[in-house]
DNA sequence: ATTACACGTAATCATTTTAGTTACACGTCG
DNA sequence: CGACGTGTAACTAAAATGATTACGTGTAAT
């Protein structure tokens, strides 16, 4: 199992949005930065739009950052494009057997364990911004 | 998305064996603890044997932990019952277009960031054994 | 030795998710 | 009006999950 691509092409997308500012950026030129179908790229900016990243409208080419660069977390789009539903990273198994102190008990001792888990992963997530991203794209691109 | 329900089963199969260590945990048994089928409980058990954590013989009804309680991590079942590959939590779209500036740089950018919160993730299970999961779920017994 | 029981594992199946693709309605603007 | 681009729906193939059936192999009791 692992987490959806839709996550790191969700970042590639506001990065490239931000490094392109000066530029279009339209579906189909995102989708060849990211070498992957337009529609793919609309819908995920579909929902990074309806998360309030970015703004877009139809029929007009080209999308901007609806944010300051340092306010947008990874964790924003991470949420934003909907990759794993609230507190499910992990899932229990549903209907242990209740006639068991085991299966009685196990789902609530597991399930606080588990929401510590994912949350200390969310923590860190929330602390790189895309700002921080561009800059090591712009550092490793002038480093060559 | 979510990770496999494999590993709260393995769970559950390792704080049963504990709790029914004066019994005998036979596949069938633990099958209508966790409420599925006992080739499943088989299957995970294979796992867990290959890992090390508990031992179990071919013909032989039962099986028991191969270590002592608080020796054994969340983190160790949850690689034993491989759920997530190795730093694979999160997937990162392949071949991005090395003739643009993110393209080329995205994917080195991303990874650290991945690895890092995957980690600290993983860490939070490593910090919690079956000893403390079984005494939770005798606490919540006797509470009743 | 035969029989009953239990583990180990392969094969099958329905469901869900992903990633990709095509197609088309609708909006914008020259 | 016509060209272009966004927003979506529909469809596909591939992979993973959870469940189930079946059967070979190992163990031990009678």
């Amino acid at each position: 199992m692992s987490i959806s691509s839709r996550f790191s092409v969700g970042i590639h997308i506001l990065t490239l949005i931000e490094i392109n500012k000066d530029g279009v950026s339209s579906s189909e030129y995102i989708a060849r930065s990211v070498n992957t179908n337009p529609a793919m790229i609309r819908k995920i900016m579909g929902m990074l739009k309806k998360a309030g990243l970015i703004n877009v409208q139809p029929g007009i080419a080209g999308a901007e950052l609806a944010r300051d660069l340092p306010d947008i977390t990874l964790l924003d789009v991470y949420k934003a494009v909907n990759v794993v539903k609230d507190n499910e990273l992990f899932s229990i198994h549903e209907n242990p057997n209740p006639d068991c102190t085991v299966g009685k008990n196990i789902q609530k001792t597991i399930e606080p364990l588990f929401f510590t888990a994912q949350h200390a992963m969310e923590k860190v997530l929330e602390n790189v911004t895309i700002e921080d991203v561009v800059k090591d794209v712009m550092e490793k691109e002038t480093k060559r």
